[in-house]
DNA sequence: TCCCTTATGCTAAAAATACAGCATTTTTTT
DNA sequence: AAAAAAATGCTGTATTTTTAGCATAAGGGA
């Protein structure tokens, strides 16, 4: 039952506007109807929204709970678990699964652009680890 | 034009099996309908493969040549381009666009399991820089 | 050469998604 | 307590995705 949830959510078998519900609720890690509307590309009809969100909640992708009278939306799976998921997808796509591999491309000027400071934070959050 | 294929690669326009199949694709560099097939979740007929692997050339997407006589597809944009843009569309959803946020979720133990040498490279990898 | 295997191209259709519109319910305001 | 506003649920349809099946071409051996 979990696995499937897993399945859904880990091995990228959502459709284009469940992930990027999915997307838009860990971004903001809940928000109703509306708040989903305004961040969506291509944004279809509010009631195609809802329409979305029952189905997303169907597949138990998402919970709801109401706020006053809204319904707010967040994702059933937490947010570490998603990322840990998301992380490792994009390490063996793109990485060969090596950890060190990805972090030389946050570090390459032309991967990302990052400032000194950035550059320092991330040495800081290296001294405080290994 | 060129913008159009950004788009699809790096919002999150592609459908699910097209997803799948360019993350093999970038994961092998390049590969034939079989292998693509082979490596998919779930796997459909042959045929499907290859009709999938035909719309997404439509698309722009991949191209192929002719290797004796299998078609050998590859993706149309550089893995740079791809891994920059799936790295920073999952910075953004997971790490508030902080790149040292990410590095931090790499060497959390909870998070991924990395063992020292791979801490170590790490390092090594941020020396060279900064 | 005549098969058999391995490819490709094409077509049609099933299955899954995405969507809008309307009816209904709940809440607020007057 | 009626009207207006804000939400929800449902239903039917359009669109997109996914799939299988068949016809055809090319290469490799018996």
């Amino acid at each position: 039952m979990e696995n499937v949830l897993m399945n859904r959510l880990e091995k990228g078998h959502m459709s284009r506007r469940e992930r990027q519900i999915m997307d838009i609720l860990y971004r903001r890690g809940q928000a109703s109807a509306k708040e989903v509307l305004g961040d969506l590309p291509d944004p279809p009809s509010y009631s195609a929204v809802r329409a979305l969100m029952a189905t997303l909640e169907g597949k138990g992708m998402v919970t709801h709970s109401k706020e006053s009278r809204r319904y707010i939306y967040k994702p059933a799976i937490t947010e570490k678990r998603a990322r840990r998921s998301a992380m490792s997808n994009l390490l063996s796509t793109f990485f060969e699964g090596r950890p060190e591999k990805m972090v030389a491309a946050l570090l390459d000027p032309k991967d990302m652009q990052l400032d000194k400071k950035e550059i320092e934070k991330i040495r800081n959050a290296l001294e405080e680890k290994g």
